[in-house]
RNA sequence: UCGGGGAUCGUCUAAGGGUAGGACACCUGGUUUUGGUCCAGGCAGUUGGGGUUCGAAUCCCUGUCCCCGAGCCA
């Protein structure tokens, strides 16, 4: 976290600033439609807005939620919306919901019409389609176009008070059905939709579309800067044009590109088809780029923000590395999470000449980034686990584990020798006899020898066992959005269930705690655990250059 | 094809007439009771072609490529 990166956007916040365009108020919104659970794209245009409202003095920032669409908007997902907005740990000045504005923004259709601007017309969708033209030809004139007004009126009114069916009517600004852009062909402003609404309930049965409402609420809420994303930049015309003719304030809209994530979608479409299609266990499975998700799976408000910080804000189209976003977590997890032992995949080591009844407490620093974190005990005796994968037969040149005959460290406790390999039947390796060298207490040794390994072990009588959740990328492809089908692209190996053997300090571990394994990685307590099964998720792994250089 | 945007190391992002910089990734080496962290170093870029200028990533001209747009979605 350094310091903060400018962007093309302040800039231009400092340059009204400077000119005093918006009498040197800065009120910025993140206006999310209630129809999903909110992702780290989402995160990234909340940091923008709420961190500029954080940076500036006396700016603000509102959480609007833009709910004109009632077919498609949920209460749960207003609920977890606020909640990861908090979690983030933002706070907005106004709460609003573009609902609230309802009868405003109908007053002002009803001054549109008033100014001719606006007409009701009664092509069905498949006709207003037809007549827009394409995208080289011009459109034609609706035959409603030149209604009267007071007609226009009338029918409104009705369409309003529910006297017409779904689809029957709509209410259309009368712009230029030649304009180059699409936008202005005489866009529909509102539609019958006979829908209870999770706010206002069924007291409308006619909606706002985008283009209508979204300046209106800017407008309304007195928003100077309001930010969104490149698909937008086509209507921004049109934003421009409704507030003009209606002759009220206007804030201005600037585009930024949308943050996209390799190995990922970012659909609210597709990541609803996930949960939908049960690929995942829900919003907030782990694997889900969801903010929900990403906290499930371990990572911190801090880590989050700290990434957005470094993508940056810009208005190329770009795909961001899952790589950056898992840095973030690990230099912010590093500096705060407590140390702890647990072994994923076990393998018995027996202590031959370790006393066979004795338990030793030994001690354990919890951070060797942060003093303060202080430290604890932990119990050893003749019995421990080791990582199956620390002991190789036939060990490759720079293996600094064991193998018969090599002496390694058991951190915190002391060195160990191996001296013999018990196999089963079928030859799998069961079980290891090692001496230890009641000399080297705590892991040091006085005559100076020097041992390249050191490994991290539980003690077996003690060791308690958690279910551990290891989680894969959910798409094996770069780029899952350009397959035919996005879902052929998931990995059928993207969560691996354990039972692991953890240290006993553990036991009383909390939902949401993070830790760091010793060279496994950080977990945290999943929401999954009860008193009688800990789970834990595998967050991120740590670094690991062994495992890299012997990729191939 | 019409309109609107955009092109800088592998990735993300600065510099807007004056040494193309940072981060991630990758590669070396050092330190280390985590093959982690940390430290030092390295690799690597201005979309092509013209022009203006002492000097161009930046200004001009001209190509090329990419993205968005024809919902009664947002």
């Amino acid at each position: 976290m350094t310091e903060k990166k400018t962007n093309f956007i302040r800039d231009i916040i400092d340059e009204d600033l400077k000119t005093g365009k918006f009498d040197n108020r800065v009120h910025t919104r993140f206006p999310p439609e209630p129809n999903g659970y909110l992702h780290i794209g989402h995160a990234k245009a909340i940091c923008l807005s709420f961190g500029i409202a954080e940076d500036y003095s006396g700016a603000k920032c509102n959480l609007r939620f833009d709910d004109t669409n009632p077919t498609k908007e949920e209460q749960e997902y207003i609920d977890s919306i606020i909640e990861d907005v908090k979690w983030l740990g933002f706070e907005w000045d106004n709460l609003c919901y573009a609902s609230d504005y309802f009868q405003q923004m109908y007053d002002f259709a009803v001054d549109l019409i008033q100014k001719g601007k606006a007409y009701v017309c009664d092509l069905s969708g498949e006709e207003i389609r037809k007549t827009r033209g394409t995208l080289t030809e011009s459109g034609e004139n609706s035959p409603f176009r030149e209604r009267s007004i007071d007609e226009n009126l009338d029918l409104f009114e009705r369409m309003k008070n529910g006297d017409f069916p779904d689809g029957s009517k709509v209410l259309r600004a009368k712009i230029d059905m030649a304009h180059p852009n699409l936008n202005m062909r005489d866009p529909v402003i509102y539609r019958i939709l006979h829908a209870e609404h999770p706010h206002t309930g069924d007291k409308w049965c006619i909606y706002p579309m985008y283009d209508w409402a979204h300046g209106l609420e800017d407008s309304i809420e007195n928003i100077t800067h309001s930010l969104c994303t490149l698909e937008f930049e086509d209507h921004r015309p049109l934003y421009d044009w409704f507030l003009a003719e209606l002759e009220t304030y206007r804030p201005q809209q600037i585009e930024f590109a949308r943050l996209s994530l390799n190995y990922t979608v970012m659909s609210k479409r597709k990541l609803k088809q996930l949960v939908d299609e049960k690929f995942v266990l829900g919003w907030d499975d782990p694997r889900m780029p969801t903010i929900s998700g990403l906290r499930r799976r371990g990572f911190t408000p801090e880590s989050i923000r700290d990434f957005a910080e470094r993508v940056g804000i810009a208005k190329r189209d770009s795909v961001s590395d899952i790589a950056l976003l898992e840095h973030c977590l690990r230099e912010d997890l590093n500096k705060r999470t407590e140390r702890r032992m647990a072994i994923l995949d076990p393998l018995k080591v027996v202590i031959t000449n370790y006393p066979d009844t004795k338990t030793e407490e030994l001690d354990a620093i919890n951070n060797p980034e942060d003093e303060s974190a202080g430290g604890r005990k932990i119990p050893f005796s003749k019995e421990i686990y080791i990582e199956r994968a620390d002991f190789m037969e036939n060990p490759p040149r720079k293996f600094f584990r064991l193998g018969i005959g090599r002496e390694v460290r058991l951190k915190h406790a002391y060195y160990i020798t191996c001296n013999d390999a018990i196999k089963d039947e079928n030859g799998e390796i069961v079980e290891l006899r090692c001496s230890y060298d009641p000399a080297t207490k705590g892991g040091w040794s006085d005559d100076g020898r020097k041992v390249k390994g050191t490994l991290h072990w539980v003690d077996i009588s003690h060791a308690i066992d958690a279910e551990i959740r290891l989680f894969d990328r959910l798409f094996s492809a770069e780029n899952p959005d350009a397959e035919d089908d996005f879902r052929n692209a998931i990995n059928p190996d993207s969560l691996t269930t354990i039972i692991g053997k953890i240290e006993p300090s553990l036991k009383n571990a909390e939902i949401g705690e993070n830790f760091q394994f010793l060279r496994n990685g950080y977990f945290c307590v999943d929401k999954d655990s009860t008193a009688e099964k800990i789970v834990f998720n595998r967050s991120v792994g740590l670094r690991d250059s062994w495992a890299k250089k012997n990729k191939n």
